[in-house]
DNA sequence: TAGTGGTCTAGACCACCGG
DNA sequence: CGGTGGTCTAGACCACTAC
């Protein structure tokens, strides 16, 4: 494991046991360098680390402050597969496959995977359901040049999983655009809607390393099992 | 100016003008040293605020692609002021203040900014109209020992600018947490709401620095007009 | 193998904060 | 004012990619 990784650790290890309590402080970087036996620039990327991941704020001339992150259990504001938002919720998550195809895209899916009609795309269509209800319908296209061979079991296991570890590839990034839209066929013929008419739709654009975009994801939520978590950085123009 | 914010703003002008149009590659660090002489430290942290804002992607080994900013317009994943949204839509906003006015907190306010009963707060209700049509509904409350003067026509305006500019503090970040509810009776009071019966609330807590809670924001959003997008970027946990 | 980005080090100077 | 974090430099070595 790299230096500056395993440092953070360790400061994170002393956050979640309480050794450095919500509003205390971190000692100097030029402490931190003699406790351990790093350079100021690996402490410094040590503590850039613990920033991205909400564990601490710096400002200039003070020391570092810890902070409160019992609010935050689950951030979506990264990339997870549903096994892994499962595992950290402790909810009942299970995933059912209705549809798992190899199909030429239409129109629509091409220029959203930047292929051709010749191209070819598996079209996999799944339910999650969270503690025995229909609340999240998933529509994904994949690049199936990208990932050639995908089985039902992969599907309702975890993609993320089957790339990044049979195939060895990376995901790299994903974007993502929220909005509420009323509910159509699909939505009512295969979730748990009660009387809902609208649903949450996630369209996700899911990126390879480099650059390299390998999926079109449209997801659509029960209103009331959405939830959304994220920790937004004001960005100060330059002056 | 900072030079790395230099470097990188020099960069982005060169992505946004065109001169290096998505898909390509920037020049190697090495390179880019002699370009402007800079060390490869100051380089590297243009290169990390490049990635920050979603301009280019990078990956061991080969050289940093230029990603496509097109769908980006309208980061809200940042914390912006409503005018400073606005500016950026190009969009007629307006902003009415329904009441505003320095009280006691109530026992879910005072536990929110960790204040006690004895404190004061700013309580503010806002509706926000986009081409004439109310269509956000803000319920703010700020904590008075932090911004003790306020008016009616700084809630019209901009509060951040008024606490950045004339109070000489500064936005640190913001936690929120986006979820979809049912209209309440406030809702359908000042929302032209049509016959939309649900809302997507956005709760935000927002800090200055170093990191001091200030101000707790509910958020009613009319779904139609709702719309959050976000690059997430996936976290490698450590081998 | 050559080129690239990733990590790590050592040291300098500056800007900001607190007493 | 001393202490702190922020910026910048110069150089070394490693890990990965592409050829």
């Amino acid at each position: 494991m790299k230096k500056y990784e395993a440092i953070c650790h360790e400061i994170i290890g002393q956050i979640e046991s309480g050794k450095l309590p919500p509003d205390s402080l971190l000692p100097s970087e030029h402490e931190l360098m003699q406790t351990f036996q790093a350079s100021r620039d690996t402490i410094r990327k040590a503590l850039n680390l613990l920033i991205e991941n909400g564990y601490i704020q710096k400002s200039q001339g003070r020391r570092s402050v810890v902070l409160d992150m019992k609010r935050f259990k689950l951030p979506i504001s990264n990339i997870e597969s549903m096994k892994e938002v499962g595992k950290s919720l402790g909810e009942d998550i299970t995933t059912k496959v209705l549809f798992l195809q190899k199909i030429h895209p239409d129109r629509s899916v091409a220029k959203k995977l930047q292929l051709t009609f010749d191209d070819y795309v598996w079209m996999i269509v799944r339910v999650r359901y969270f503690s025995g209800e229909a609340v999240i319908l998933d529509t994904d296209f994949v690049n199936a040049a990208l990932v050639p061979d995908l089985t039902k079991e992969i599907c309702e296991d975890s993609l993320y999983e089957y790339i990044e570890g049979p195939l060895g590839k990376r995901i790299s990034y994903a974007d993502k655009i929220i909005t509420c839209q009323h509910v159509n066929n699909f939505d009512k013929q295969y979730l748990d809607l009660k009387d809902y008419d609208m649903v949450v739709d996630v369209e996700s654009y899911t990126y390879l390393e480099p650059s390299i975009i390998f999926q079109y994801t449209a997801s659509r939520h029960r209103p009331d099992k959405f939830r959304f978590e994220d920790r937004a950085r004001r960005l100060h123009s330059p002056k």
